[in-house]
DNA sequence: TCCCGATACTTGAGAGTTCAAGTAAACTGG
DNA sequence: CCAGTTTACTTGAACTCTCAAGTATCGGGA
């Protein structure tokens, strides 16, 4: 007894897929052809700017960035191979370790957020109203409260 | 004179990616999980399955499924060493080439179908009301249609 | 104390995507 | 009519991501 889509929930699904697929592949290929990174590893380095004395453990960033664990780590070592990431273990808790952000990677976020904000507005906040954008907001943090259990 | 997002931005941008990530996330995983196959590729079936005669060029088939023609290229080539497409020259014009949907491929999308509806009902639909629904629906809509130059 | 099951993270292989370059056919202006 | 451009698609290499399996460490009970 499968509930098909009727017209109009098609519409509205590839709407939604369609969208978020092009604001996500607009701003990865920004990322990529001005600083030389995806999406995923910029937001690493964002959270790590943030975070106290720009580091955090793998899992706590992880969780952060809305990454796996497997995925991080890859991503990780690629940070670490240009020097803008760097690990050490925990003395206290041997199977942690700590992502820090170099001072080079600090300068390089540095140097890509301009570009890529402005990007974002172009690909997204100039194109709605506040009201638009505000209702947006509501709806995607009900598709998201979901995820927590 | 970089316009830096202010916090409520901040939180509206974020939402907005976190939302749309974990929903691509979970249907790809569904998608490859019970039907072994991406998202991208149930697309493809999708489209064809639709077309007249169950068939596309590819770059019509590209721009259906908002793809590179690269990116649609390699995935019709996994689909045919499948078996679940198949790619015929065209005659008038020997430069297109046909991509057919086989009745295996249209075997194996019926199969997949049911489950990838729930899961997208689950995900998405069973989350929202009517409202919330129409309004995101004609937001995307928005975002999309700077795309279209 | 020793063992067993969590926990934290890493690793490797396989698969998909991207970008740039490559092929081939069709059009187009001199 | 034929050189040069455009169009349609493919290919290969580099890179990222996923999944499953692997390593090391910690914590709690017998």
């Amino acid at each position: 007894m499968t509930r098909w889509l009727d017209d109009d929930e098609q519409g509205a699904w590839r709407t939604f897929l369609a969208a978020s697929q092009l604001v996500q592949e607009e701003l990865d290929r920004q990322l990529q052809r001005d600083s030389g990174m995806p999406h995923a590893y910029y937001a690493v380095l964002v959270k790590l700017s943030e975070a106290p004395d720009r580091m955090l453990r793998m899992s706590e960033l992880a969780a952060e960035v809305n990454s796996s664990q497997s995925r991080l780590s890859h991503a990780v070592a690629r940070l670490e191979e240009r020097g803008w990431v760097r690990r050490e273990r925990c003395a206290a808790d041997k199977r942690v370790s700590w992502a820090v952000l170099t001072d080079e990677g600090f300068a390089v976020l540095a140097a890509a957020a301009p570009g890529h904000v402005e990007a974002v507005r172009q690909s997204f906040f100039d194109l709605l109203d506040p009201e638009q954008l505000h209702r947006l907001t509501e709806i995607c943090a009900v598709l998201l409260k979901r995820a927590a259990p």
